[in-house]
DNA sequence: TCTTGAGCCTGTAGTTGCTACAGACCTTAT
DNA sequence: ATAAGGTCTGTAGCAACTACAGGCTCAAGA
């Protein structure tokens, strides 16, 4: 098979570690153009997609929601984003970040301090179930 | 509409403060038993069905998985649960609640590194974006 | 040449934990 | 009589994928 300096989604998938099947779910709600077909239908990739499937894993790694990833690479596209707009939005997603760990750390002070009032023991009674159990 | 001590489905979520829905989602699944119908079909529950809504509530504002849930209450349900099988199973959750913050703060750090790094001005350069960017 | 196996295509279903309808019934009050 | 509100069922939608099934196509070996 001829491909004119393109890459078929396999070797997409090889080259960033991402999931066959994840390349088209990105096609498909439109983080990844509808890339140029070969004569038999097959996806043959231009090779800077790596690099821009690249970002859009790195930025799902630091937790960013489609959403927001749809966002920055919104304004990259443009080729004329600015510091102070991917900052903007970057400091929305670590506000969100931050929410949430201090909402995980609420509950593990919940279950680790329960915890520690539990015998342990084979006994019905539990302190666990005491926190659940109260009305 | 004779009810011989029992609440309807929107008396039940009043006095539990869950969604109207989710009663008959929580059904669905087998955390809540199906209730006894009165003659048109309504589900009439008895008042201590507002006792396990609430440990399920409290369940999940723990962030117990509704498997995890489910777990819980077959062991209360046989009467016959030790304190020591709830800690193990608490604790199994409780680990990974921590390890869920330490995710959480590792992409923080790398977040808030990168941002200080940024100048925040109307540029095209960006720290944030040579990280998502970086091979 | 035939066949086998791998790779690609599409569409769709499953995951978790809900939430929100649509359309039909029933009850209560005016 | 009718209007407003409650209840019922089933189903669709959310995020963010992942994993098939069933059908082509392609390259290599016997």
């Amino acid at each position: 098979m001829e491909l004119k300096s393109g890459i078929l989604r396999a070797q997409l998938a090889r080259q960033t570690g991402c999931n066959l099947e994840t390349i088209r779910y990105y096609e498909k709600v439109g983080l990844l153009p509808d890339p140029p077909r070969s004569a038999n239908g097959y996806r043959v990739y231009p090779p800077d997609l790596v690099q821009r499937l690249q970002f859009i894993l790195h930025a799902r790694e630091l937790g960013f929601a489609m959403e927001e990833i749809r966002s920055l690479l919104s304004l990259t596209d443009t080729g004329a984003q600015t510091c102070a707009e991917v900052m903007a939005k970057t400091q929305l997603h670590l506000d969100d970040v931050r929410r949430k760990i201090s909402d995980l750390q609420r509950i593990e002070r919940t279950l680790s301090t329960t915890l520690a009032e539990c015998s342990g023991e084979n006994v019905p009674e539990c302190a666990i179930l005491s926190v659940l159990n109260c009305s």
